[in-house]
DNA sequence: GCGGTAATTGTACAAGTGGACAATAAGGCT
DNA sequence: AGCCTTATTGTCCACTTGTACAATTACCGC
């Protein structure tokens, strides 16, 4: 018959699918058959590795989470402290942001996934208060609390996000001037530097999922 | 039997039990016969009244909507333009927001849904022009691109809210701190002037429901 | 090769879903 | 009063869902 996988790779490729239907059709609407259909076997064989449907989408989100914070980390370490900063805001693929927004939605009712992103999200703010210190320390920007700041910039970055992904009522381009102003303005940075700053979109860091 | 209803009168009636039960489970788990139990009625009888599932629940959000718009620009007339601002942003209860975040979510794959979502959207942003201009107006404040303003502001109200109800890392207090510090910093604004006008919570329009 | 472990299959089932529809009964109109 | 519209009920159906499980069949160590 058809050739046979291990047990750690086939796991991480039922992972995979799952995250990749979850990014479509909603945490919600997510079924084992599907998720069975996106790989190619039979549902039967998800129960296999997952004891339940609860626990293989919890898993899939748990997964993409400590796979993006890796990611992101190793992204943004090599560039210059402006760029890092610009880099961090810059949008993100649709399919990133989507699975977020559905998180946040489902989170009230499922505490797996209010844990998981609980964790991402300090996370993040951690990142980016990071990436202030970096910028304050080479004298280019000022912040009185930096927590205070990355705290309201993730704010804005993710409502941003919904605006764009979610409603598609801005473009990328205002999306950027948006929030890489605001960071401009409660850094104290001049105005454009972070736009001027702002590398190459490196996009698709999320394509192999 | 039971008393009999007008059509009208339960027409309403199934439309705010199917808002309360998508603030509670979500847009995707709303079942009919879960509304025709929230109602007290048999399942067949949701049916009646309207053609479909989709059709109820694409109703039951554009009503929402339309209802909320009224009210929101009612509740904010009579008052000072500072607390008219500092009122639109202060926090609005938590069944009201879980269900714009749904709807965020959903929206991507619902095209009805999206719609609604959009002319809300718009309305609350032209809402919030209207009160940037009425503080400029009556020289409180500046505001050199009000629209822009607008936008930040309400992408900014929109990711704290996530923060604060979906996530709960923030409480009401720092939510309000984050959005009217924003806010006055973006206007021109004395710090602390829009706390110090902030009016009495006025929660609870939404309870109704 | 041979045997056992486990990855994989296929099928079965109970529960719940949206939708359809005939039967009933309440209430307004003449 | 009787009638006729229609709100309301109860039941039925085809389908999908998650879960369960026995039967296979590939692979790995001996």
């Amino acid at each position: 018959m058809a050739e046979r996988k291990t047990s750690d790779e086939r796991r991480d490729e039922i992972l995979r699918a799952t995250l990749r239907l979850v990014a479509t059709k909603g945490f919600a609407s997510v079924t084992l058959r599907d998720v069975a259909a996106e790989v190619g076997v039979v549902h039967g064989l998800i129960r296999h590795y997952y004891a339940s449907r609860d626990e293989l989408v919890a898993a899939a989100f748990d997964d993409a989470v400590t796979r993006e914070l890796e990611s992101d980390r190793a992204q943004l370490e090599g560039l210059a402290p402006l760029a890092a900063l610009a880099g961090w805001f810059s949008a993100t693929p649709a399919h990133h942001y989507l699975v977020w927004i559905d998180a946040w939605s489902e989170a009230p009712r499922t505490p797996a996934l209010a844990a998981a992103l609980d964790r991402h999200h300090r996370h993040c703010e951690q990142i980016l208060i990071d990436l202030i210190l970096r910028v304050v320390d080479a004298g280019q920007g000022s912040s009185i609390d930096p927590a205070a700041d990355a705290r309201m910039l993730t704010a804005l970055a993710d409502g941003v996000a919904v605006q764009h992904h979610a409603m598609g009522i801005i473009g990328v381009d205002e999306a950027d001037t948006i929030v890489l102003g605001a960071a401009e303005q409660r850094l104290g940075l001049a105005p454009g530097s972070l736009a001027r700053a702002h590398p190459a979109p490196a996009r698709g860091h999320w394509a192999e999922v």
